[in-house]
DNA sequence: ACAATAAATGCACTTCCATTGCATTGGTTA
DNA sequence: TAACCAATGCAATGGAAGTGCATTTATTGT
């Protein structure tokens, strides 16, 4: 088990308080997060740092970024089963209706998407939207 | 074959010249459009009225919206074979990285996507990406 | 046909998120 | 320790979405 500074330097990511701090908090959350969620969690930080940390992290590859239709950018750290830098590992995200939280359902993977004679496919998004477990149960 | 005169009639739209226009617009594209390409193309207009054009057209059902994934809204025409209005009715939309264009695979019907128990799927966005017909025959 | 009414349009403005430029701070390295 | 480069913070910009209100245009009833 690695230390997180020891994880990010090993994806050539220099560690600093603020970075830790944007990391540690991805990682507690178990939904994707927008920038709006990170600014609120961290009110001394400036926005454009927590903007550049998280492109920083997208381009390094331990966060990746998801389009869930509600038209706000929302983040994820990748875990383990996602490989979002390879382009053709597609998972699934969920958006939940109710509570407007966002999961990765990094263990669903998508099936083989046919697409017609001339088309080629790169690359997958796929938003299920519904309620989650935590609502439905309600 | 109707008039489109007619056939936003039937859809309990009212038939203004500029509704016309951007109907016409809507059906020539063959692919899905953003409000900006609308307003260029009539310059005339006021970007107000082709917004809330399009947001009648769609409670109206007769356009859909589609996210792509570029953080820009893009419309198209619902055509035969799109049953929209119907939630579990779904289709694909192909977003070619080349040319930026968006096209919407009617024909081509989702999978029956499996979520995780005490999810419940009400909504499904799929997007696939790549090249398209035109671009991969260059 | 005309007045009353309702819908459509146009203008101005606001809000929200994403993004960039630039100056400053802070950490690394020669 | 000086020089350098990356990270940070502040200010500002841009683009898209959405709203309020006044005006124009179309519809309806008498």
């Amino acid at each position: 088990m690695k230390t997180i500074e020891e994880f990010l330097e090993s994806k050539n990511i220099r560690v600093t308080a603020m970075r830790l701090l944007i990391y540690k908090f991805l990682a507690e959350k178990l939904v994707a997060v927008t920038l709006s969620d990170i600014e609120n969690a961290f009110e001394k930080a400036d926005r454009t740092t927590l903007y550049r940390t998280i492109k920083t992290f997208e381009e390094k590859e331990i966060v990746h970024q998801i389009d869930d239709g509600t038209g706000i950018t929302k983040y994820a750290l990748c875990e383990k089963g996602c490989n979002c830098e390879i382009e053709t590992d597609l998972h699934l995200h969920f958006h939940c209706n109710n509570c407007n939280e966002t999961i990765c359902l990094t263990e669903h993977k998508i099936p083989q998407i046919k697409v017609p004679d001339g088309f080629v496919s790169e690359n997958v998004n796929l938003v299920v939207k519904g309620i989650c477990d935590k609502c439905s149960g309600q």
